[in-house]
DNA sequence: TATAATGCTTAAAACGTTTCAATTGAACTT
DNA sequence: AAGTTCAATTGAAACGTTTTAAGCATTATA
């Protein structure tokens, strides 16, 4: 066809310093002082040097500018799932958030990582950070014992991990109190008065999961009641998991009362599963979530769960890992914990209250 | 400010080609070959060259190679809002998942840029692609008339607009059929009797938005009913403005009897409007949505609304810039439309189909 | 035996920046 | 007149790669 256009060459080569340097009549030294506003360079030169700058529409390189830096000024936020299941869930979306608003105020590239699939996760950490291609990263939900998190750990690159850490208080971590929110979780449903109080988990392997699981432990066992091991299900945090789960356990000869969902994409799914089985969720099945994510608020009935500030745990995690960046021997004990509380709405059967909250003694 | 040199070096320097070269007795030149399995290196010396480079764990520079090469193998995804704003709107979550995983499975980084404000939309687009930080951008959702586009179009840099962009059949873009879509949409509508149909529009500027309310006018004009403009409400796809549009269409003399959101987030707002007025959505107030995001799905009553594949647009959009930076001639006519279709819930008043509650696929 | 071909390896250049020691020229002191 | 400051500018080095022409031993060919 007419490729006479441009043969490989789109056409315009892009301005380089030299460029700006030969045009001013200054040395690129010059140039590069001046465009920084460097103290040290004339008035009128640095006048000069940026109105040719402007001409020529130059824009210093960022690969040069980083290959002499030696930083690039991007940071990496990875996530250790498929994409698609990432996206999934409204969870990352809010931490995203956080993490984008923060680093984009700063001047700073957001580069986001999915690892293809759970069994390469091993690629994604390292692969950008030891390629050079962020400064460090922020690690959104891996597995407690991803051997690439020691790894890191014991690499000079800084990092931040979402979610708590105790295997080692060295990590730098922002995290929530899962097994004292789930505990609360639970607490609600006691204090409905049931005492077959189901769980469909999250993934096991996540420390997340492991510990709301412990906390529904705790909450039964402080209240006397003897763990069921029948009444709990391993999910994995999605819609699909609260509705097989669900259909399982009512199927038990003696089926539970209430459910505590590890998520509230779980309870959701659950609630599907209760309403297929001609049970109504709320008064008659109480369900509590967890997160608070917008769905809960807009679900019928609207969702009891545990609000957890995701977007919250973004900011912090972007901030703290910055702060990582540019005092380096700030890695001391840099573990923090945001605060949760028990947000109440229909699905636990409490009266629903005109404005939206409602009490349970 | 003398802090500059050493302190920064947090322990190990990191492997540079020259340290394998030397720990392996060959040249830099031999290692980079050796590294890309280059034929004309000798099978040992291959051997050896990589032994000593897992030793060293050495991995090469994204910048240097970006540097050297021109192509630093990145590509943005700019939204021009603000982040918040962003990911508040699952559209771009889904859009973002189908980016991502088109991106992560050809090796290419994606840098997320939000524009910090809608009035410095301006920087976002550039600024990253001039700064040499990506091969070529996405640009998802932006305004109709934003100069940047015509500019980034004048330009030598690759991009991909997401969404119809009729003013410039050679801009690249894949997008949907809103107009149609929302006459389908409202023909449903006046399938079910109506005549008093309302609408809730995006922002005006956008041309999703402007579609969506053409289609709505060509819908009512072809059946014959002549336009109130008493019934339509600009808003910003928002729940937020669902809800003050649907308050103040309803405090009218002679209010509608129907409605047509935008999105499916502000038909949900228009929802709880008007049951805050006593108003049961649906068979007594149908209301259609647009989008079919997640929610569409879980709400209360179910929504109808138009389903565009969102994940899709992310894919295509990413496949063709792909394209686009591999055959820079192929810069001929490349608009895509991706179909859609109405989704019948509940929402519009259509008897509900027993068994009902959405089950989980 | 001289020449050509073959198989590996290397040196050097280039990519675009920033930094800093050295240089220059002019303006001051003595 | 000679030296000393000072402000402004510059040249060169360095950052880590890839690429390519040239180099060097061998081995094959005439």
């Amino acid at each position: 066809m007419s490729n006479s256009r441009g043969v490989s060459a789109a056409g315009h080569k892009r301005a380089t310093i030299r460029d700006v340097a030969r045009a001013a009549g200054v040395s690129i030294g010059t140039v590069s002082l001046a465009m920084s506003d460097n103290p040290s360079v004339a008035e009128a030169t640095k006048e000069k040097v940026r109105q040719v700058a402007a001409t020529l529409s130059y824009r210093p390189s960022a690969v040069g500018r980083a290959l002499q830096a030696r930083r690039t000024n991007a940071i990496g936020v990875v996530v250790p799932h498929s994409s698609h299941h990432v996206f999934g869930h409204l969870y990352f979306m809010e931490v995203l958030s956080g993490v984008s608003e923060v680093l984009n105020q700063a001047g700073l590239t957001l580069v986001l990582s999915t690892a293809p699939t759970e069994s390469e996760e091993e690629s994604a950490y390292l692969k950008i950070l030891r390629s050079q291609q962020v400064d460090g990263v922020i690690l959104a939900s891996a597995a407690l014992h991803d051997k690439n998190v020691a790894q890191l750990k014991g690499s000079p690159y800084p990092f931040v991990f979402i979610g708590r850490y105790p295997l080692d208080p060295e990590v730098p971590a922002v995290g929530i109190d899962d097994m004292g929110s789930a505990r609360e979780a639970v607490w609600h449903l006691l204090a409905h008065g049931h005492t077959r109080i189901a769980h469909i988990s999250g993934p096991l392997r996540h420390l997340s999961a492991a510990d709301r699981y412990a906390g529904y432990v705790q909450a039964l066992t402080n209240a006397g009641i003897k763990l069921r091991e029948a009444y709990v299900r391993e999910g994995d945090y999605s819609e699909q998991a609260g509705w097989a789960g669900m259909r399982s356990l009512l199927s038990l000869d003696e089926p539970p009362t209430a459910l505590f969902a590890a998520n509230d994409e779980t309870a959701v799914g659950a609630i599907s599963a209760l309403r297929a089985a001609g049970i109504q969720p709320g008064k008659e099945f109480p369900v509590v979530g967890f997160d608070d994510v917008v769905l809960a608020r807009l679900v019928t009935p609207g969702l009891t769960t545990i609000r957890q500030p995701m977007q919250m745990l973004g900011v912090e995690a972007a901030q703290l890992l910055m702060r990582l960046l540019t005092e380096p021997q700030a890695h001391g004990v840099v573990q923090t914990e945001l605060r949760t509380h028990l947000v109440v709405r229909e699905s636990c059967g409490c009266a629903r209250v005109e404005g939206g909250e409602a009490a349970v003694t």
